[in-house]
DNA sequence: CGACTACTTGAACAAAATCAAATGGGGTGG
DNA sequence: CCACCCCATTTGATTTTGTTCAAGTAGTCG
């Protein structure tokens, strides 16, 4: 394990309020994976036996329904956790995990976290926190996709990217337009064109750069769309 | 409190694997409350106090949006649990609840809870299974709203309502028209037109009445349109 | 009876998906 | 180093889907 993956344990919101020794008593070294690009971390409807946590690159997450279809839930990246519900309840995973680039993360037995949560009331709590995080980024995608149009959802993404600046800013794209598109619910060729409208509201496009010319005005975008 | 109370209550996924004691203990009669249709229960963005308990009648949760556009999230019907999450992560309710017809809940205050969690493992357990199952929830609403058409949502809303039978059923809408537009993401005239629309594929409706000949074809029907 | 509300229907419009084709790097093998 | 291919992205044309606005129907409750 390196500093680095110790950094990013300590930082995910299942560890950080624990001590660097229930941590470590946790996180045996053998439980650290090295992953490469399309690697299928987690298939949904499998049993969970496994919590992870991302050290190093990006994950995504997708349910696909009978028909081949698929539609991307999140993507993860450093420090993030992902599948925690699942296996603590249903002991299935109720999506599947994808590699979307190299992909270094630490997994963790379930059998052993139900146990120590049984015996670690702050644990439990790390435990609780952690998904309700993830409850609440949900609840924001459903209120995002009922309510925001295409190019209004791609603004609102664009501005999460940039944080709370004002004025302009340059953001770059963390991963391939495809998979915002798809994270953002709708086609690249749709993803395309509401990137073409955001040129009349001071986005200037460069690869994977983007010039915003006032951060304010996309807000302001944002909310007449609605 | 009525014996139907407690009933709602020893149901609920929070309670249903803890001992009479400790539920009893739990659950001051003074908790539980009377609201009239169309009161909030609930504001999104205020501190999170409670964790409710429904027992009579139904709630919407809806999250809004700056510019007074609303989303609905979900229904809770009797034994079922809301505002879970909140009450133990961010302290702040992150979506209003409102009475959809007369409800009587149970009012779990929050701190007494997050107080319980820390010496009970079994409740801790318990609250993680509950708000998993909100996760899974929201993440098959979050495939649907993505994949499937207006119309095939509504299919896929009367198959979930009819259950596991096969052949012809009646099912009964649960509640108002509109809301069920809001909850599959639609306006209430895409509603009417995706329900006549179904009538293609053998339902027949009277008021809040549907008579599905077959429910396997309205299965293939959803499948179709992915 | 009359007002209210929920629901339905129609027509025009807007948004997004689809199909098809062009563009344009990035990397590989010659 | 260059030609070539692969893949992501863009663009155009068309169709599908869904919204909006407007009007009409019907049941309900006072």
């Amino acid at each position: 394990m390196t500093p680095n993956d110790w950094q990013m344990i300590r930082k995910s919101a299942l560890f950080n309020r624990l001590t660097d020794e229930a941590v470590r008593d946790f996180v045996t070294s053998n439980a650290i994976v090295d992953v490469e690009r399309g690697a299928l971390i987690c298939v949904q409807g499998e049993p969970a036996e496994h919590y992870h946590i991302v050290l190093q690159g990006l994950v995504k997450l997708c349910r696909h329904s009978a028909h081949g279809q698929s539609a991307v839930i999140s993507i993860h990246g450093p420090s993030q956790a992902f599948m925690e519900a699942e296996t603590l309840s249903s002991g299935v995973y109720s999506a599947t995990a994808e590699a979307v680039s190299a992909v270094r993360l630490v997994k963790i037995d379930a059998s052993n976290l139900r146990q120590r949560i049984g015996r670690d009331p702050e644990l439990a709590l790390s435990m609780l926190g952690s998904t309700s995080i993830h409850l609440k980024v949900l609840l924001e995608h459903v209120e995002k996709l009922k309510i925001l149009t295409g190019p209004a959802r791609l603004a609102d993404f664009i501005v999460s990217l940039a944080g709370p600046q004002t004025g302009s800013a340059e953001v770059v794209l963390p991963y391939e337009k495809q998979l915002i598109a798809g994270q953002l619910g709708m086609t690249p060729e749709s993803f395309s064109r509401a990137l073409s409208q955001l040129r009349r509201h001071g986005v200037q496009v460069n690869r994977d750069r983007l010039e915003v010319k006032n951060i304010d005005s996309l807000r302001e975008f944002i909310a007449r769309s609605m």
